[in-house]
DNA sequence: TATTATATGTCGTACAACGATATATCAACT
DNA sequence: AGTTGATATATCGTTGTACGACATATAATA
């Protein structure tokens, strides 16, 4: 078995903005929040369930990974737990993103209507 | 209270098709059933659960209707249940567009990669 | 006559979201 | 010194939705 990513849609919306939030590189909880929240312009709010209950399914399914105690600061704080994209996991988000083209692409075509 | 369209969002994909599938015009449960097979691209294969479920919920919600019976072909064979958008229920799906549109044009940003 | 397609529906389970709640650190203001 | 607000992580209980399994019935076709 190959683990196909389409195995894996549709993402829920959180989901996918969690996944979003780490493609340009790994983030820690708190800042995958504050960054959903910019990257959709505020239309999204995670709460702190929906996070981690989600950053938990998705280590489960390793479409994400935690980093490894060395690459984390060892500063002052709480600890900081950073999470980053597997491979796997940006397949399935590339895969997200298509079948979300398909669907815009779908309902463009049913709802060009005739403006009276 | 203006029954803000947004509100409802986001539909869950079963619903977005149901709801896509009444666009064009009034159509059964089957017939929706089968639309979303041939719209999807065979992707999505609505189960009868699934469907009457949801056809519930939205006429509860009062996004879809159910036409009046002397609309309804009074032929043979068991009585067909048409279906039909309501105003709401095309604002909703148009809402659910510009969403869907907003969440692939975020994607396309962040996933565009120097390939190796 | 048996199977397949058409057609509508319920029940139980599992999963995900999310509000509420809890804990703890750090910085800034008063 | 005390309070507030931001940072940071986490669990619990409720609710909503999907979905497989099951049930029923007619019409067409093999």
């Amino acid at each position: 078995m190959t683990t196909n990513p389409i195995s894996y849609l549709p993402l829920t919306e959180p989901t996918f903005y969690i996944l979003l939030s780490l493609a340009p590189g790994k983030k820690h909880g708190y800042a995958i929040m504050k960054d959903v929240k910019v990257l959709s312009k505020a239309r999204i709010n995670l709460s702190t369930s929906t996070l981690y209950t989600a950053v938990g399914r998705l280590l489960d399914q390793e479409l994400i990974e935690r980093l490894s105690d060395e690459q984390q600061a060892a500063g002052p704080g709480l600890p900081r737990k950073s999470y980053a994209l597997t491979d796997l996991g940006r397949r399935v988000l590339e895969a997200e993103h298509i079948r979300l083209q398909g669907m815009v692409k779908e309902a463009r075509l049913r709802l060009k209507r005739e403006e009276a």
